[in-house]
RNA sequence: GGGUUCGUAGCUCAGCUGGUUAGAGCGUCGCUCUGAUAAGGCGAAGGUCGAUGGUUCGAGUCCAUCCGGACCCA
């Protein structure tokens, strides 16, 4: 007779193939349907608050792998904060502004022959061009799964939100933190404008790096007269020939020694760490050593002036010779020792990186730079000046957008004084150290050193693309800003955009501040670090009504941007950190650590997406330490997918054996659950705890491993397998039957809400097939059930076999659980962990024994346990846990487990053995069990 | 070159304030089931804890140096 229709097979039509590139667009089209994001903000209102502040990205491309991994972990954040109660909204936001739209629109433009520089025209093709990656950003974020305001985001190009930065602009100003200063600068003669640090890229470049002589003045020589009566220069080395026209003076270290040495009939002066390391200064003869050469005076080699040599901390024993070329219109270094011993500024070269007339030789004026090296080289060679040169291999700063080498070049720019706002934002930093706000904690560190060490905020960028600086030039170019003239054009600009700027003359715009006639306005915009460093004041202050922000959420070089810059201009504004929290990530490295490039794989959003699906892709982001490197390849993304096939089908089969389930009628109380089901539970509130925590501390990658080991270990290894034989082939409405669909249910419920925030679709379909209505977003994260946890000993027990554990009375615990209970508690888990280990040793012991062909599957299989640890009234439970025919337990002799192959006859409806005598009309064999179960005796 | 940081099995992660033969999941390999089936169960192999030196009775855990990687800067 056939029985299979006659036991309670699972039944599901939750597929096994989750197919995701193709289901998650339902999901999709349901949630924007619904408007869930607003149902979730509805459902938590009058709750507490949450605010994670999007840093927002450049509106310049694909959203790429790098894009992956910092919006899933805000997004994990803000599902895993709402469905723990929170008012949680997400404004995304994008950088609108800025050069490299800039430099793609004039590309295009050159392209199409259409050149222009027209700043209307330039400005309506970049507002043109960053709407359109904004479109393209939004819906691939919005694929990931990502929940928030995608109708309204914060563009940095709004006119309401470029009025409200030069608000803060106008205070700036008015606290005189705002003023035009000529300094060196990173020049991109390229794109012909000042870069922003984080503008700068290094590559690799070979210079020239020549050794040239700085003769003394007569005056200074004779203080060497000692060491001969030849020609006596200070030798200096430099790797940027074309800055020698600029010099004013040479630096020594107090710290190393000074030589002078003969060389060709010549003396030189220079550090004696360094001879080794000139060509052709192997053997040269020292004639005097520990000189002084504090405060002497040289003659520029070629040109006619003097200068002399000054004490500095950063010229360095192992490079050069120990005495550095200084012009201070030329190097930051450079410039600071310049302003301390009251040189001038010095910067003969021109926007295009071309030297201009004030380098002081005519035949020179007009070449760049670059070009110019070898031809002064070649000037020096020839008037006998150079002493030696080498090419020399190093790591030069190049412009990020034309490639082209970085020239530092003193011009007149906009700086924000950060000597006056430094100790109050170095304050700010350690005000949120101290509530452990740096996550992880040596972000404080980071941000510190950076604050510490940066020069003053050059401000202004000589481009279009931007947000102005309403500045106005009078009689000989003197500058006419202050707050008013800042605040009144920002109300315009509120209502116009600054546009208004552009396509408006000087008068006009003069007339409408209530400035006189006959001024030039200023070309310059606004560093885009500016733009965004002022999201706080819009989106916070203004639009949520809620500052600072609980959290920013960023890579870890923002330390240097916007961590940075939010941070420093919400202090010099307000007094106050932008934000409580920093959470940091890394950066995507390949699986050997390396930085991540195209020929490591896919990159863009939309090809990982259609090729595994956005949960899967959001899985790995869940499944990795974040807090230092990254790593991503086929492989690692390969056994995310088995982590997911694995929790996948573990909710499967859950709703698999749920079909006949309701809980609302069904539902079995603890008390009539199996020793089994509660040692089940007690593990699923170890999981939500862990998970729970993982989420707080946004260690997700701990809720990740929970969950996964939970679905693997626990459930599919351990109670489903085990569970087969009391759901299949008990009356449908047993109640150890129901008893474990009870925890079945109560397990696959806990699971999908968990999972929700990392697989927002998976958890979505699961929650559908568990028969719930509302959307699984909607919901609260499971809460532990305290009575069922291991407070103090989670995870500690003892794997010794009968030993009766010992509650120890000298703890204090602070669960509101009675410590009855919890003893209670601890022993059952105890006693547990030992049946598990056992189970382990058993299944062990019965491998062999299939490995010889003898049994197949262990039901086949009669476990014989000697043992003085366990009681013979545990072997019906030790039967079923370990799914063998039958277990005796012998308490004599040595420790040992023995296998069999089981005894009596093999039960045809559920097919583990026993030695009744029951038979069917066919003359089937059954155990008593199923012949109840069919009818075939009456109990 | 400087600052910050990371380096535990093929992969992702545990290893608390230093304490017995370093753990888990996945993958791999072998076996098994065929009533989760492009599934399920069992078992096995896999690590000089980046390297070296030191402190210590004892170090993956502390210190130093070095190697390699990442980010930021020069």
């Amino acid at each position: 007779m056939e029985y299979k229709n006659t036991i309670h097979l699972p039944k599901t039509d939750f597929p096994m193939r989750a197919e995701l590139p193709k289901r998650e667009p339902g999901f999709l089209a349901k949630w924007q349907q619904e408007d869930i994001y607003a149902k979730i903000l509805k459902a938590r209102e009058g709750s507490q608050k949450f605010i994670l502040h999007d840093g927002p990205p450049f509106a310049n491309g694909d959203a790429h792998i790098g894009h992956v991994l910092n919006m899933t972990l805000k997004d994990i954040v803000l599902k895993s904060k709402n469905m723990s109660g929170y008012y949680a909204p997400f404004i995304p936001g994008w950088d609108c502004h800025g050069l490299p739209i800039e430099h793609k629109v004039a590309k295009e433009l050159n392209e199409q022959k259409a050149r222009t520089s027209d700043p209307v025209i330039i400005r309506q093709k970049s507002e043109e061009m960053a709407r359109k990656y904004i479109g393209i950003q939004r819906e691939q974020f919005k694929r990931l799964g990502v929940f928030g305001e995608w109708d309204e985001p914060y563009l940095t190009l709004n006119p309401a939100y470029e009025a409200d930065e030069l608000r803060n602009f106008a205070t700036l100003v008015e606290k005189g933190l705002v003023y035009q200063g000529l300094r060196p600068v990173s020049w991109s003669y390229g794109c012909q404008t000042a870069l922003a640090e984080a503008e700068v890229e290094y590559q690799q470049k070979t210079d020239p790096a020549i050794y040239v002589k700085f003769p003394l003045t007569d005056e200074s020589a004779k203080k060497f007269a000692d060491s001969g009566n030849s020609p006596i220069s200070l030798l200096i080395w430099t790797t940027t020939p074309w800055t020698l026209p600029a010099n004013l003076a040479v630096a020594y270290s107090a710290t190393i020694p000074y030589v002078i040495v003969e060389f060709k009939g010549e003396r030189l002066i220079l550090a004696a760490t360094t001879l080794g390391t000139i060509p052709g200064f192997a053997d040269a003869k020292v004639v005097a050593d520990k000189i002084e050469v504090n405060a002497l005076e040289y003659k520029h080699p070629f040109l006619d002036r003097t200068g002399k040599v000054y004490p500095a901390d950063f010229v360095t024993a192992d490079t050069g010779t120990g005495l550095v070329h200084i012009a201070p219109g030329h190097g930051q270094d450079d410039y600071i020792l310049g302003k301390q011993v009251g040189l001038d500024i010095l910067s003969p070269v021109d926007d295009h990186g071309c030297l201009t007339a004030e380098c002081g030789v005519p035949e020179w004026v007009g070449l760049n730079v670059f070009k110019a090296n070898p031809i002064i080289i070649e000037y020096l060679e020839k008037n006998n000046i150079l002493i030696a040169k080498q090419d020399y291999t190093h790591d030069y700063p190049h412009c990020w957008r034309s490639k082209t080498p970085i020239v530092f070049r003193s011009v007149k720019q906009w700086f924000i004084k950060m000597d006056a706002i430094r100790q109050d934002v170095l304050d700010a930093i350690d005000d949120i150290a101290k509530h452990n706000g740096w996550i992880p904690d040596w972000g404080r560190n980071r941000i510190y050193g950076t604050v510490s060490n940066r020069p003053d905020w050059c401000i202004s960028r000589q481009r279009t693309w931007g947000v102005p600086i309403p500045v106005f030039y009078g009689e000989g170019e003197q500058p006419l800003i202050n707050k008013d003239i800042v605040l009144k054009f920002a109300d315009i600009v509120e209502k116009e955009g600054t546009n208004v700027w552009f396509n408006s003359t000087a008068d006009e715009l003069a007339a409408r501040l209530g400035l006189p006639k006959g001024l030039r306005k200023g070309k310059d915009t606004l560093d885009v670090w500016i733009d965004s460093g002022s999201s706080w004041a819009s989106v916070l202050k203004k639009r949520l009504e809620y500052f600072p922000a609980d959290l920013y959420l960023e890579g870890s070089d923002q330390h240097r941007g916007w961590f940075n810059s939010s941070l420093c201009l919400a202090v010099a504004v307000t007094g106050q950190a932008p934000y409580k929290n920093v959470l940091t990530h890394g950066f995507i490295v390949d699986e050997s650590g390396k930085k991540y490039s195209k020929s490591s794989g896919a990159t863009d959003l939309m090809t990982l997406v259609n090729d595994s699906g956005a949960d899967v892709l959001r899985l790995w982001v869940a499944g990795q330490d974040y807090r230092g490197d990254v790593p991503f390849s086929k492989n690692i993304f390969s056994r995310v997918s088995d982590v997911y096939r694995g929790v996948r089908n573990t909710l499967r089969i859950l709703l698999g054996n749920l079909h006949d389930f309701n809980p609302a009628t069904d539902s079995v109380p603890r008390e009539q659950w199996t020793e089994l089901d509660r040692y089940i539970y007690a593990r699923l509130q170890e999981v939500i705890k862990e998970a729970r925590d993982g989420y707080d501390t946004y260690e997700f990658h701990r809720v990740y491993h929970a969950i996964s080991r939970f679905c693997t270990v626990d459930l599919s290894a351990l109670y489903v397998d085990v569970l087969k034989d009391r759901l299949y082939c008990n009356a449908a409405n047993d109640s150890a039957r129901r008893a474990a669909q009870t925890v079945i249910r109560l397990c696959a419920e806990a699971i999908v809400k968990l999972i929700a925030p990392l697989t927002p679709y998976t958890a979505e379909e699961a929650w559908e097939f568990l028969g719930e209505k509302e959307s699984v977003h909607l919901q609260l994260l499971p809460e532990v059930d305290e009575e069922f946890l291991n407070l103090p000993w989670a995870g500690q027990f003892q794997l010794v076999h009968g030993v009766t554990p010992i509650f120890d009375k000298e703890f204090v615990s602070t669960s509101s659980v009675p410590q009855e209970k919890q003893r209670d508690h601890y022993n059952f888990m105890t006693r547990w962990t030992n049946l598990i280990a056992l189970r382990g040793q058993v299944t062990e012991a019965i491998e062999p024994v299939r490995q010889r062909k003898e049994i197949g599957k262990s039901l086949e299989a009669k476990v014989v346990l000697q043992s003085n640890d366990w009681k013979t009234e545990d072997a019906e439970l030790m039967a079923e846990l370990f799914i063998v025919s039958r277990v005796e337990i012998k308490a004599e002799g040595e420790p040992k487990i023995a296998v069999s192959r089981a005894e009596g006859t093999k039960c045809v409806r559920c097919w583990k053995y026993d030695e009744g005598t029951i038979t069917d009309a066919d003359g089937g064999h059954l155990c008593p069990r199923c012949a109840k179960a069919v009818g075939l005796i009456k109990v």
